[in-house]
DNA sequence: TTGTACGCGTTATCAC
DNA sequence: GTGATAACGCGTACAA
C-alpha cells in the first residue's frame, strides 16, 4: 500500500482527481451534484476519495460560495444565563434541532467581556455566519450594531427597544401576565404583590404591564416589588422585604419560576404556608416551578417553541423568503421591526389557594 | 460624498489598497504590522479604510493562514446539561475567558441527534477550528473518532475510557469522594447510603469507589441505590425508593448537587428532617447546594477552572508547548492519554449532624 | 459528459 | 519600505 497510515498532510480534490484519473472539475461536480458525471469516472472518484482520505475543505467552499451554512447563537453573560435562566438551553435546543434539519450548522458565541464583544464583532463581520440569532440583547448593545451594519440576516429573542428593523420572536407578555393576574383574582385575591424582576427589559416591564391591567382599579403601587434580576436569590430577598413592608399580601405574582421559587422559600423561613397563607404563582414553566414545594401554578412559555422560530425566521431572511414565511403567523409591529408572537397558557398546579377570610 | 449611504458588496482589501494609492501588500502588512509601513501610506490606509468601510474576510484569511483562531466547544445532551447540570456553565465561562485572553474565539457546538454528529464532523474536518474541548463525551464516542482521526489538538473534560491519547482534565472523583463520606463518617455515621448516579461515565463509577473505599468494612451493598442522571427528579425518586427500602439510614451521599437537592425534597415529603433525622451531602457545589432548606454540605469542584485549563491544554497543543504547559501540574496517565487533576475540597454548610442515638 | 481557466480575498515571498 | 505575484482549495462558466 502506498497510502501511509498517517498522511501529514490533508488531501484535497487536486489529489482524488489525480487518483481517480479525472479532473478536478468532474470531482467537484461528484459533490456538489447538480450535473451529471457518469457511472465509471464517479466510481472511480468514490474509490479514489477513500483512497486519499478526502475531506471537503469547508473554509475553501466558503470563500467561493460566499455561504457558510452557519447561523450564530449569541448569548449575553453565559453566567447567570446558564445557570439561572432555564428558557436559554430551551431556545438553544430548539434552534439547533431546526437548523439542524435544514442542514445550517449552528455556533453558539457566548459574549462575558468587551474582549469577548470585539472579537465576536469580527467573527460576525469576517463572513464566518451567513446569519444570526440574538438573545437577551440590551439596550444600545453593540451586536445590534454590527448585525445592521454587515446587514447580516438576523432573528432576536424578545425584543430590546432599539432593534433597528430587525425581526424577533416573543411572547406576549401583557396578556400572559394578564392571566396569571386572573388566576388569582378569580379565587378572590385583593391584596396581591408582584415581584416585578427585569425591569430593564421588556419582558420585565411588559409583565408588570399586563398585571397593572389585570389588577386594574385594585392595584396598589405599594404592592409592587422590584428586583434587579430574574433569579432565585432575587426573589428570596425581595419577598423578604416585600413581606417586612406588606404582611397583609395574600398572593405573590413572581415574574419567573426561578423568582418564584425563592419568594417559595422565604416566605417557608417566615413560618407561612403555600397556599394556605400565601399563594405564588410564576412564570416560565421552567423546572424550577415543578421542582418547588409546593409546585407552582405558572405561565408556559415555550422555550423550544421560539428556538424553532428564530431558526427558521433567520433562514428565511437568508433565502429571501422571510414574507412568506412570515405570512401565516402572528405578525405584529415595533416602529420598524417585524415581530412573531408565540402563544402561552397558564399551567394550574398547586400554589393558589383562596385567601383565608379575615 | 461618493461613498453610498448602504454599500450593497463589502469591500475587498483590492478597494482599500486603490483608494489609498498602494498596493494590496502594503494593506496587508498594515493589518498584520510585522513589517514597518511608512506613516504616509499608513495614514493614507486608514483613511482609505474608513471610506470604502472595509473588514478584513476572515474567511479567505484562514484558507491561506490555515488557521482559524477558533476553538470548538463540544456538548452532547444540551437539553439535560444546560438546565440540570450547572458544571458546564461553569467550564464554558471559564474556557470562554481563557481562550478570549489568548485571542481565540470559542464556538460552542450542540450535539442533539444523529445528524447533529454527522454535521459537526463535517465541521470539524472541514477546517473551521483549530482545536477542541469535549465534555461529556460517551464510551464509543463518533466525535472522538473524528478527533483522532483529523488530529485536531483536542481535550476532554472528564475520561472516558476510549481516549485514544487525548489529554483530559478531570478532578480526583475517587478521592472527593472519599473525603466527603468521611466528613459523614467523622461525626459517627455508620449506615451511610449513596445515590450514586451516571455509571454509565468515568465520574459516577470513580464517586462510588471512593464512597466505598472510605466506607471500608461498613459498606452495605444494599446501601448503594442507582440513579440514572445526575438530576434532581431523579435524585428525588432514587431517595424515596431508598427510604422505603432501608428506613434505618441516617445519612446519605448523593453524587451531585441536584440528585441531593431532589433528595433532600423527598426526605422532608417523608415527614423527616434534615440533618437531624437523616444527613445529605452532595456533589458540585452548584447553586443547588445553596438554594437547598437546610443548605448542603457537598464538595467544591473548579468548574471555570476545568475551563480554563481546557483551553489553555488545547491552546498548547495547537501552538506544540503541550509538555511545558503540562510540566509544572498534576498529571497523571490514563493509558496513553495524560490527564490534569484540579483539586476539590469539602465545603461544610448546614446538612450534616450527628446521628441520633438510637 | 468532461476538462480548462478564472475568481473568491488574503497572506507571504520575493525582487525592487 | 513597497509592489508584483504565487499560493490557499474549491466552484463554475465556458469550451471541447
Amino acid at each position: 500500500m502506498s497510502t501511509p497510515a498517517h498522511p501529514k498532510k490533508r488531501a484535497t480534490i487536486h489529489d482524488v482527481a489525480r487518483e481517480a484519473g479525472v479532473s478536478r472539475g468532474t470531482v467537484s461536480r461528484y459533490f456538489n451534484g447538480d450535473s451529471y458525471v457518469s457511472t465509471s469516472s464517479r466510481s472511480a472518484i468514490e474509490q479514489a476519495i477513500a483512497k486519499v482520505g478526502y475531506v471537503p475543505n469547508t473554509a475553501a467552499r466558503n470563500l467561493v460560495r460566499q455561504r457558510t451554512q452557519t447561523v450564530a447563537f449569541i448569548v449575553h453573560e453565559p453566567a447567570s444565563l446558564f445557570t439561572e435562566d432555564p428558557n436559554i438551553g430551551g431556545i438553544l435546543v430548539g434552534a439547533n434541532n431546526e437548523l439542524s434539519e435544514r442542514d445550517y450548522q449552528l455556533v453558539c458565541l457566548v459574549i462575558d467581556s468587551a474582549r469577548d464583544t470585539h472579537r465576536v464583532e469580527q467573527y460576525l463581520r469576517g463572513g464566518f455566519v451567513d446569519g444570526a440569532i440574538v438573545v437577551s440583547a440590551r439596550m444600545g448593545d453593540p451586536v445590534t450594531r454590527v448585525i445592521t451594519e454587515s446587514r447580516i440576516p438576523a432573528t432576536y429573542i424578545g425584543h430590546p427597544p432599539d432593534l433597528a428593523g430587525i425581526p424577533f420572536i416573543g411572547i406576549d407578555n401583557i396578556t400572559a401576565s394578564r392571566s396569571i393576574t386572573q388566576e388569582l383574582l378569580d379565587v378572590g385575591h385583593e391584596n396581591i404583590a408582584i415581584l416585578a424582576a427585569g425591569l430593564d427589559r421588556d419582558s420585565g416591564v411588559d409583565r408588570l404591564e399586563g398585571f397593572s391591567q389585570a389588577m386594574g382599579p385594585l392595584l396598589n403601587r405599594g404592592l409592587i416589588q422590584p428586583v434587579e434580576t430574574y433569579s432565585y436569590s432575587d426573589g428570596y430577598d425581595g419577598a423578604l422585604e416585600l413581606l417586612h413592608r406588606a404582611p397583609d399580601v395574600t398572593a405573590i405574582f413572581a415574574t419567573s419560576d426561578a423568582v418564584a421559587a425563592g419568594a417559595a422559600n422565604a416566605i417557608k423561613r417566615l413560618g407561612l404556608r403555600i397556599p394556605q397563607d400565601v399563594s405564588v404563582v410564576g412564570f416560565d414553566d421552567s423546572v424550577w416551578a415543578t421542582r418547588s414545594d409546593p409546585e407552582l401554578t405558572t405561565i408556559h412559555q415555550p422555550s423550544r417553541g421560539m428556538g424553532t422560530a428564530a431558526a427558521q425566521c433567520t433562514v428565511a431572511q437568508i433565502e429571501g423568503t422571510f414574507d412568506e414565511w412570515a405570512a401565516p403567523r402572528r405578525l405584529i409591529h415595533l416602529g420598524s421591526a417585524p415581530g412573531i408572537m408565540l402563544d402561552t397558557y397558564v399551567v394550574p398546579r398547586n400554589s393558589v389557594a383562596p385567601p383565608r377570610p379575615q
